[in-house]
DNA sequence: AAAACATAAGCAATCGTTTACGTAGTTATT
DNA sequence: AATAACTACGTAAACGATTGCTTATGTTTT
């Protein structure tokens, strides 16, 4: 391991001269170039990025940042797979990529602004509907690049990638009145989250298309398990034959709630969720969802991300990962009740 | 977002003054401290942590190199927990974590090389049974700070932390037995990973101090579900009561072969897993398993680190993390055949 | 053959710290 | 009261690159 500057010592030459010829720039004749490149391999010689990142105040390391990696929002480590393609692409594209889990603790976010703030990470991948706006705001007000996953909002003047939540909930929908249902209930976590007022959207528009009624939408406070099985127990009051649900936890926790009280799945009521976890496939009962490309979602991000660190003036981008439905078991035609 | 010297600037004094004041060193009148710290803080003066980095040679940064962060070897992304866990406790001792994915390809490992010779990282924590042991020495020789999670060598002259797999695995043996198993079979992957070894050890132990005869083994190549169903249709020639495996997609995918060739689990057969992933809860037949507290296992390996980057000298320490037994609904006390 | 121009390499400032060492001024020792 | 010993702060040399500017050395042009 060593530095360009022991080279250029050992070889009689500037360090400038190392440096052009290690960094490829032009200055330098072609035999020297390559007499030094040669030595340089034979010699394990690196460039010191610390020192480099001093002289041009370029970290090349991305900061993925989480509110909850995996966390009350789903059992499932959604987020899991976004940083596996992100790690991916960034590794690609030679940036080191960081983590720093964001919470309701000051300290958290404290944490994240120091790297921020200490310049250690030329920008932010921010993930998920929980990043304050303000948060956003005063990143990208100070010229920290930022991308945006999971979340979107046409006032974020910052490029963000989303999967194509509202085709991909219209897709649901239309498989659920395809088998006939009338009567369905949505559960929807809090509708101020990009993702579940999109999905929900995409819910309504695709039974509005058919010249349907509207399904009635029941809000809970996140979209945990747990809050599918009391959502489910308050919506089933109104008989319905299907549940749409905006992510696959809530649908689980649903699906959980109305096996136990003696209904069959999918013969008395069908369910989809969103998202496609892995818990999805293993259920008791599996579920008919919508599949999240979730790994490309993350290059997606890596990808975006280094086009901006590129071009730093560039118009803003919103990059829409299509969805795919995957019907399995929760799902069926409407049979007469009672029947 | 002021520099340290723009700071001493501003104040008419020398920047080393700042700097002993801002790193809480001595040689600085009470006084002149707290008038630099006071306007360092109103005016959000921050160390440029590059150059600190080039002038103390030290990176705070930690490097978690994992082989398939998820992969072929679970599909419950087994490590996700640990990260976590590690980025709670270098957060909190101001460490940077930085990840890097490694694999078969050459690429890959040249990443996290390059990581490591650039200096990005002070050590690296290196995670599960699949790092060559080339490796672990070439990074320990050139001094290199190390430590290993879910692996273990006698050999290797690091820092290691694992799971009590031994007693972990004798205490889920010891309930098979208890339910009156005689004739059982151990499912494992390959045996010259750490863990499986560990935990086969375990399980035979078990039976070895109550006098009963060594369950057969059956070592598959890797430890995945559908490992688990192709060693469970070889072991089940030999008709054994209960299947013992060394970890929980194993016994799932076992489980899962033995429902669809008609057998009755656990009336017909009992199962235990190992580790307590998500699915072994959630599965259609709820697995006996040995818990692994994944997140603190993470922790555990921060905090190590963190205690070898402050005393390099230390004698290598391995710190074991007690399992727990969790019993659901996979086992039960035999039952006579064709009762 | 002189002037003009490329080209190749070195020089030196710079990035923002840390830290060993030097030097006043102050306090303690005898 | 002279000397020793601190104390508080500044000086300057690293740390290892990048990069604009300068200066030799060739190569064209006229």
């Amino acid at each position: 391991m060593v530095t360009a500057k022991a080279l250029a010592a050992e070889l009689g030459i500037s360090i400038a001269t190392v440096s052009r010829a290690l960094n490829g720039k032009p200055g330098l004749s072609p035999n020297l170039r390559k007499k030094i490149l040669a030595e340089a391999a034979s010699r394990h010689t690196v460039i010191n990025p610390v020192a480099r990142m001093l002289a041009t105040s370029k970290s090349e390391n991305v900061c993925f940042a989480v509110y909850h990696l995996a966390g009350p929002v789903s059992k499932d480590p959604f987020y899991f797979p976004i940083l596996m393609g992100l790690e991916e692409e960034t590794r690609q594209v030679g940036l080191q990529l960081s983590i720093s889990v964001l919470g309701e603790e000051d300290v958290k976010d404290a944490a994240l602004w120091r790297v921020i703030s200490e310049r250690r990470a030329d920008g932010v991948i921010l993930n998920g509907p929980f990043v304050p706006a303000s948060f956003i705001l005063k990143l990208h007000s100070i010229g920290i690049p930022v991308v945006l996953v999971d979340n979107f909002n046409e006032h974020f003047p910052v490029d963000a990638v989303v999967a194509a939540d509202r085709s991909g909930a219209s897709e649901a929908a239309r498989h659920i009145i395809s088998l006939g249902h009338k009567k369905v209930a949505i559960l929807s976590g809090p509708k101020d989250w990009y993702s579940n007022s999109e999905r929900c959207a995409g819910f309504i528009e695709a039974f509005a298309k058919k010249g349907l009624t509207t399904p009635d939408i029941f809000y809970g406070e996140d979209t945990t398990y747990e809050t599918g099985a009391k959502l489910f127990k308050k919506a089933i009051k109104k008989n319905p034959t299907a549940f749409i649900c905006v992510n696959d936890a809530l649908a689980l926790g649903a699906m959980e709630s109305a096996t136990e009280m003696g209904f069959d799945v999918p013969g008395d009521i069908s369910f989809t969720g969103f998202d496609d976890i892995e818990s999805a496939r293993t259920s008791r009962i599996p579920l008919t969802t919508v599949s999240v490309p979730r790994e490309f979602l993350g290059r997606a991000a890596g990808r975006l991300f280094w086009s901006r660190i590129d071009d730093p003036a560039a118009p803003r981008q919103r990059i829409e990962i299509e969805t795919k439905l995957v019907i399995r078991n929760s799902t069926s035609a409407i049979k007469k009740r009672g029947k």
